[in-house]
DNA sequence: CATGAATGAGAGTTCATTCAT
DNA sequence: GATGAATGAACTCTCATTCAT
């Protein structure tokens, strides 16, 4: 495949990209990934043969540039619940972003795929867990934090997003109401200062 | 309508039930539902007219039970502690009951009237959130529990169980990963005996 | 399935054949079919899924109906020669109607399904060359023929049928050609009056 | 055309041939040659227009080839009947080299081009006609055979291999079966010696 | 000469929905 | 009320063929 091959191909993942942002996945139909590429049918069939492959490539690549922010943000923090707040306030943006993202095509496409116990879900969701565990250890460490149960604690923050994150796709969430809840969190955690 | 139209649109519920739970909201069609029934195509048209109408039904009916089941079982009650292990213990059941709920159709439905701002859905979590609070309040006033924020409380908890209940329907989730969290839960408002 | 079901069943499968007769097997599209009957696309599913069911069923009907014919004809015998002339004189005009019979779309129909030994055929080539086999025979018996190899002559009719059957189809054969032929095998069994 | 033009287009040819005997002519497409030949779409168009194109030279050249064996092999012989016999040798070779053989693409073929009366399967036919009533006209003078109708043997045989070979493609045909019919015709022809 | 991306026509198939009976 | 045949729109996918490079 040349350069400009994958420049097109480029541009049909981020065209399509938009639309499953816009209608999910399984609304989603060739023809519209065709329409929104404004290209011909048969040209989408040569770089993607189905709506499922073009997820996975939209996922795939949005898991990319997802690691590379993470990776890049918590390089230059420095205390525990710095660090803790600012992963809350990234997951905030993300979660308030509600017209703007993956969110919904990715469970939808999780629906579908029931059988399959997608990995993919389950490791992103594990892997957040280990990092908030290890956070709070080392607050709890640094006496910024306190808590007897770092893994309980740990789940119930991604619980709690995870939860968060499907209301927003459902009954609607307000910044107010995701605020006052990572509020709560932050506070069970922190060593009271009386 | 008379009587034994009456049975057979509650027939066409039940089984329409059935479907959702099995397929979701988005993958059944009203031929599925004529042949799941075994009845006409023109027949079903008599009752429901699209799939939505069945769903909303389908749902209007099991809140209708659920509300009943919720109100029996909180009229014996004890302890706040009790009443609290109770509702958790309810709510565990339903998320491991995963291959028998309608949780799915529901999100999808909830995905595809994103606009709408469900109110149903809404009001539930709602309702949630009251008693759940209400019931900390109680505790806090028996002496049986600790907390600072019954309302951060009572949301912490309701997000962790639609958390909870997203990851079944999609990653999965066992039993021992419930029972954790909910012990998580638990400690976090009793009181320390020590 | 309704009696009026049943005559649009058989509607369709008369057209269908016309078609079949006509562009063959390979060239025929649902399309065709649902133009030819001048019924919806979705109307022909109803009853067909697919072109090479509605082959099979042509041919069905086909073999049923050859099936009665023959055994009419062969009813009312006299002589071996006579019948045998008579079996000779049915193929040649099922041969010489060359743009009106199902040979072509059978033959491409079974070079569709090499691998299955298409078992339809080998049964009315074998039913065949018995029938011949024991015509045959008893004409030796009656003294009308003389056949060292019975066998033989029934499978080297056979052939030269099956022979005259697709060069009818390819090259063309004429009233004379096959004229010639059969009289040429009929020579070969009469006894000789000289 | 240059040199290295004539051998890409004889490389093509020889792939395309391979891919006739494989898969027939009508599921033949211009991509699967394309595929076969691992050139680019573009380029199989600068030496062939369609598969038809292409299936005509392939049968060109293997008539051309043909022809040679055929001089080749009767220029030593020397007795009717052996040479009888290593025509039929060479025809039933042929016959049971049933997956390896260009049978089906030709008649495919034909089936296709019913109007145009495709001269070279009549004159192929034809010719076979001729060569064999000569052979037999030189047997009975030899005193090696015995025909009253050398004419209607000829076409008799040339009929009972078309048979075979379309049976070949369909039914399927054993070397038993075959040999069995090629003795029942030798041994019509043969001077009985008692 | 050669490439291979691009186009668009067309085939198959499924369903929601209607309507005569 | 109830049936189920019928319609037609919509979607998926495949190729022959062209054309800029």
């Amino acid at each position: 495949m040349g350069e400009k091959s994958l420049q097109k191909k480029q541009y049909i993942l981020e065209t399509a990209k938009k639309v499953f942002v816009e209608k999910g996945y399984k609304n989603v139909t060739m023809k519209d990934i065709v329409e929104a590429c404004d290209i011909s049918r048969g040209g989408l069939y040569l770089y993607f043969s189905s709506t499922e492959e073009l997820l996975l490539a939209v996922l795939q690549q949005d898991a990319d540039e997802i690691d590379d922010v993470f990776t890049e943000s918590i390089a230059e923090e420095d205390s525990a619940a710095d660090i803790l707040t600012l992963f809350l306030k990234e997951q905030k943006k993300e979660l308030l972003r509600k017209r703007n993202n993956l969110t919904m095509a990715v469970y939808e496409y999780a629906f579908e795929n029931r059988e399959k116990k997608d990995q993919m879900l389950r490791r992103q969701f594990d892997a957040g867990v280990r990092v908030l565990e290890k956070l709070i250890e080392s607050g709890i460490a640094s006496g910024e934090f306190y808590c007897e149960n770092p893994r309980g604690a740990a789940n119930n923050i991604m619980y709690v997003l995870e939860g968060m994150k499907i209301n927003s796709q459902t009954m609607g969430i307000t910044e107010a109401m995701v605020d006052e809840q990572l509020l709560y969190i932050m506070a069970g955690l922190l060593i009271d200062i009386d």
